[in-house]
DNA sequence: TACGGTCATTGACTGCGGTCATTTAAATCA
DNA sequence: TGATTTAAATGACCGCAGTCAATGACCGTA
């Protein structure tokens, strides 16, 4: 029933072993201090073949990173369907922050967004994609938000989505060139706040 | 009346050169294409001279960047004094994107940016540094903004300082991960604004 | 003017990410 | 089963950022 081939289930077995001792040895070393040959080395396989299995040291990252999609249906779920939308965006924020911060880390996540910067290929980033989850998740808050009446209506629902999902990046990215002292949980939750009363439709004086 | 040494001058002269230099092979081949050797050989001196001079050579680009900070007092005082706050800082704003965009260009920023992640040190990175004169003409429009009545009573002023600074992040980062179509001017006065909106005593719907 | 110390300069060297022609062995074909 | 195709694995190799012990020209001083 198992449809692959020997060499196709060595080849696989392989590429894990790769992906599991690469993200092992980052987790205890942080990944610039972790070399390709350390880790080749530590699966008994040669350099090239790392290269067969990953475009590039940061690629094995990536697919971490993109773990995370999973993870936000199930927070999807555990939100109330009563609330409002803001209420709703600040919950998801919420849940993700504190992902970002206890289980994916500012290493992982440094490597993310400066290769979103240097990897200047012709399509965009991962980070941006409209197919990440929490992006279709945000979008339909939105589009909810401004059809019960809880948002201005002289603001596009993708312009909103843009700036709500700008914000989200504002904040990690000032997390990760802080040092230490920066609270992402509590600054995304505040920062958040202030633009989603920007786009209420009568702004009100309490942030919580 | 000169007090430098012949030794020094000389040192200076060589400075400046392999500065010139790194400037103008960066603009014409872009950072990443342009190598420490290729400088110095531009230069006639050594590899090693380079970094007697320069920590890295990222640093050189931050050298050309901090020049920024001259120009945004040209910006200060044409700014008439009789404007909200909210407007001035858009105004501000709009001075620095044009310059980001005419004048640094995103191959410069894009190592600003990503250094600013990468060379994790124990200080903060210029980027956020406090000194930066654009930061401390900000502080004082938020100040005014506040005394004025023109922003919420209930956000610190350095609160709302994090905010708006944090925003320019947000859309220069944003910029730089997006392949071209992104206009930095239109997309930043878009998103301040809204957030200016959100720290308003009495929000109003239209944005500029 | 002679002399010891300073400091800009040198270039061979290290370490690392990534490449590629070649090897090896499994898969497919005759 | 033997011959041929295919693709995973190999490791020598490249280019480049950054290092550092050695050099010698220039400095202040006696």
């Amino acid at each position: 029933m198992n449809s692959l081939t020997t060499r196709q289930k060595k080849a696989l077995e392989t590429r894990e072993k790769l992906l599991k001792t690469s993200l092992d040895l980052f987790n205890k070393h942080g990944f610039e201090h972790v070399s390709v040959e350390q880790i080749t080395k530590a699966c008994n396989v040669s350099k090239g073949t790392f290269y067969t299995h990953f475009p590039s040291k940061y690629d094995v990252i990536l697919e971490k990173f993109k773990e995370l999609d999973n993870f936000y249906s199930t927070v999807e779920k555990s939100i109330d369907g009563n609330m409002p939308a803001s209420e709703k965006i600040l919950l998801l924020y919420r849940e993700q922050m504190l992902y970002l911060t206890n289980i994916v880390g500012k290493d992982l996540l440094r490597t993310v967004y400066t290769a979103a910067m240097t990897n200047q290929v012709e399509k965009d980033h991962y980070l941006i994609s409209p197919q990440r989850k929490i992006f279709q998740i945000l979008n339909t808050y939105i589009e909810e938000g401004i059809k019960l009446g809880e948002f201005r209506k002289d603001l596009q629902a993708t312009q909103m989505q843009t700036i709500i999902k700008r914000c989200m990046r504002a904040n990690v990215y000032d997390w990760l060139i802080h040092n230490e002292d920066f609270d992402l949980v509590a600054e995304m939750a505040h920062f958040t706040a202030v633009v989603l009363n920007g786009m209420k439709v009568e702004a009100t004086d309490e942030v919580t």
